[in-house]
DNA sequence: CGACGTCTTGATTAAGTTCAAAGTTTGTGG
DNA sequence: CCACAAACTTTGAACTTAATCAAGACGTCG
């Protein structure tokens, strides 16, 4: 069927200084609800260090009994699971500000891996913070259960790629939810296009395509002008279009959501 | 593409008595945890009523706005998408015991349809439930978490079905899973098979399959002796070969999982 | 330079879709 | 209890999309 390659392994990251919860890159970007005094304070108390990750690393490994719970702080990653005789699905892109672990529920194995796409940045919560933050703040634990939620419709939407849509539509709305994700988390908006560290390779198992049809079919929309894919970075030049193909409703900025 | 006829309309259900929360008839399942009583009262006060459903009824649309909370008590359902000409992807399917409406956070337009397939009968809630939950109880609150956490794992599992494996191998995973969830719901385990209210249109929407094409690869492999399907009711007769074929490691029991 | 990872393209093949048509089961009303 | 309609299942045949196979081009890094 479809087998992928093994991720590229690389030097271990160098220790760096701590950031403080309350200095957080991720605040100002009003992407996010504005935290309490409280909260802030709790959120820190958690945290245990953070990790400096490099491209391909993997952060949580299929399978893995104790994986901690992570805020991604810089960078992209991304969830996957994997069939014993290598093909591999990609279940979700993970940008700053998105929580992982949440889904190995307690003590069990990760049902999934994760896996750096650049350098990258990681907040790193004790194994119980899950339970504490619904203990000592329900607002925290309400917060939690909004990302685990909103998580899981974003991986609706993907099934519903992989279901009914044909290999262009798939690219085609993609392409333009991460344009999306990416660009509000960038100060300048689309303009000049967004940071984009997906290769074909990624992009089809996102999909669940070839990497062979992934690349014609991406040449094919660039050819109709759709879109441009260039030193790392993603140009949209006809969303109209693109939005068009893959038959999406929703246009309205997302709405401020919780940060852990 | 891959259409799908509308849904059998019906008359609507008839009033009936309600059930107490501590007469919950989920609860000697030894399937969940055991609530507190203080819990127990909690979820009592925030049930507002009951709802009996025939099969084929919508209980949420897509893109509803004031959709409430529903535990499922009795029957199947499934959660669905569709795309505007009409294909529609299954999201996952509803057993009783799984919580409905997590998804469309708070107020917020619902991204997916709820549809019976069988009788069923549902508990709602009102809409600050989840909220309330949380709030009076963070350990209800938790579980809360974990039960969305939960339900995405599964359609983690059905994303690398659909992505991934081959129509074979996505029948014989689902039938297994399905099997599964269903025998842990009824009192004699697997003996005579479980009730199976799926048409083939059913497995092929959630498997991103044609109809056609499910009914070849199922015959397939009823003809191999692997499974049959009779009179609503599913049998599994070469579970090995199965598990095999799905390429499916974990066997133990679920664990424990909270009901709310 | 050579090795490796990524992208690109053409040719061939296979899995799955679409079309068409019967056959079967189930529910309804007379 | 029968007749009929509707929903569901089954099968064959033609067609299409996407997978697989095979090479080559390009770029980066040691």
């Amino acid at each position: 069927m479809n087998p992928t390659p093994p991720p590229p392994p690389r030097a271990p990251p160098a220790p760096v200084p701590e950031t403080a919860c309350r200095d957080c890159p991720l605040r100002p970007l009003k992407l996010f609800h504005e935290p309490t005094g409280e909260e802030l304070e709790l959120v820190q108390s958690l945290k245990r260090r953070e990790r400096r990750l490099v491209p391909g690393e993997v952060l949580i490994h299929e399978g893995q009994t104790d994986a901690p719970l992570y805020t991604l702080l810089q960078g992209w990653a991304f969830r996957f699971k994997t069939l014993s005789d290598g093909r591999r699905q990609i279940l979700s892109f993970l940008l700053a500000g998105d929580f992982i672990g949440v889904q190995q529920k307690m003590g069990d194995a990760a049902a999934h891996g994760v896996e750096t796409l650049t350098d990258a940045l990681a907040c790193v919560f004790q194994r119980d913070a899950l339970w504490e933050l619904h203990r000592r703040s329900p607002m925290m634990g309400f917060n939690v259960t909004w990302l685990t939620a909103h998580e899981e419709s974003m991986v609706d939407d993907t099934l519903l790629s992989v279901g009914r849509r044909s290999a262009e539509e798939r690219i085609a709305s993609l392409l333009i939810l991460l344009f999306k994700r990416a660009g509000a988390l960038q100060l300048d908006a689309g303009a000049g296009g967004v940071a984009f560290p997906l290769t074909q390779q990624h992009i089809a198992d996102g999909l669940g395509l070839s990497l062979v049809h992934t690349n014609k079919t991406l040449r094919k929309l660039e050819r109709h002008g759709l879109h441009r894919i260039a030193e790392g970075r993603l140009y949209l030049r006809d969303v109209k279009a693109l939005a068009r193909l893959a038959d999406l409703y929703g246009d309205g900025r997302p709405p401020p959501r919780p940060l852990v």
